[in-house]
DNA sequence: GCCAATTTGTACGTATGTATA
DNA sequence: CTATACATACGTACAAATTGG
């Protein structure tokens, strides 16, 4: 079962870190055992025998494999196969954000762009794709919107939901990853954006104004109302960073 | 120097691990002292004194935060604040993409119609912000690909170059970043894709055709050269993973 | 609920490789 | 070339979490 893994032989050319090696082997063990997400990985006492290195090296391979979603160690139980998400990207994304966040909001701004830019870009094959159950389910979360915001409650995740809902017909898992970690680092770096009365009403009409044209069917009006919908994002980060989050401490957790 | 870190309480609610909390304590030090890409981080020692842990859990908690291009080890030299690059991103999907290949090419070519959706959505501010010395770089590379071609070669870092430097003017550095990644995933994952003497011809073609097109300044017939560019691509990948790259040892490496 | 076995997490000491002065 | 500072690797011991009897 193990002896796929080969030890690693000191001299072999390149004078690469131990863990490197490691990592690569662990890697290649995946790749050639054909292995999916949740499946079991020998443990680290096997994998030190295996590849002829210490504990140290080991570990500290999977701590960069488990940084990539690649592995997922469950304490006291063992090692496995890693879900493979976007969570590196997020981590990396957000915290890029939060480093520039106290000059201006140029990387949330930038990245802003590019989810405006796959969303309206993807409009056509969003009415294509169109459904009866996604009309309904829109329909409800920018109704539950539009509730939550009349009692003066914020919809966080209801307007996380509702894009990543817009998404999904197409059946791109990785345009809907990205929309979600998109999103996700968006809150981080930038949590209580919106939050004044009338950016609030601002935004639920937008959500109102998606989905009226995406059960239209009309790709150019979907294409507008989602520009729309990013003005008042836009005009908030051009505002400046006085507007602010939470501290450090808290936002990297 | 030191002061802002503070040792962790052993009972600070969440039970949460020791090199968590250590990598948290590492980027709120990077943050509080609005450190920049390349600056210097304490050594470990120092660290391990500041956060009153061992050597073992802040080497592992550096791990990942070099996973994810927050701080960056120099073997023998120190610690320094990362460039905050997408090499984790790249890491990521090159990964699963491995994983899928021997099955299909479904997530190179979700990753394919990203590529399309972004150059395709930016085509307009492309043309907006067009510039004589992007122009005459774009012919020089396309004239470089050419020569390649005809001699039999390929020109798989022309191609890179060529799509960075359409995505370069447009000042978003985030949208620059995003393509090399998703060019890079694409080069590991399959790196010996279009090199049959057709598809080599297709795509310089396609490559002038966008030329063209910028040159001329039409948005329109710049997004459908995008459009073109691609079609040789999906093609190839519909075709099945038979065409292969190389074995998982180098393909990782 | 308790105990024992397995497995990962943490700590510490030592030696080695690497870069700088 | 020597000395110093630092990261890397190895080995051992023990703590903490999970599972099963």
């Amino acid at each position: 079962m193990l002896a796929v893994i080969e030890p690693i032989s000191r001299q072999s050319g390149g004078a690469r870190l131990r863990q490197h090696e490691v990592a690569e082997r662990i890697k290649q063990y995946i790749l050639q055992n054909r292995l999916r997400p949740g499946d079991a990985l020998p443990t680290e006492a096997e994998l030190c025998a295996a590849v002829g290195a210490s504990r140290s090296s080991v570990r500290e391979a999977i701590k960069t494999l488990t940084a990539l979603d690649i592995v997922e160690v469950r304490h006291g139980h063992g090692t496995y196969v890693g879900r493979l998400s976007l969570t590196a990207l997020v981590e990396s994304l957000a915290f890029r954000g939060l480093l520039s966040r106290a000059d201006d909001f140029r990387v949330l701004a930038e990245l802003v762009e590019v989810r405006q830019t796959i969303e309206q870009g993807l409009a056509p094959s969003i009415v294509a794709a169109l459904d009866d159950s996604l009309r309904t389910g829109l329909g409800e979360i920018a109704d539950q919107m539009a509730e939550l915001a009349a009692r003066g409650e914020t919809f966080v995740e209801q307007d996380r939901r509702f894009h990543l809902l817009l998404m999904e017909p197409l059946g791109n898992e990785l345009v809907t990853q990205l929309t979600a970690a998109f999103w996700d680092v968006h809150a981080i770096v930038a949590p209580t954006m919106h939050t004044t009365p009338e950016s609030v009403q601002e935004t639920v009409q937008a959500h109102r104004a998606i989905v009226e044209a995406a059960a239209a069917g009309d790709a150019d009006r979907l294409s507008a109302a989602i520009a729309a919908h990013y003005v008042p994002v836009r005009r908030h980060l051009q505002e400046g960073p006085e507007v602010s989050g939470p501290d450090a401490e808290e936002a990297t957790a």
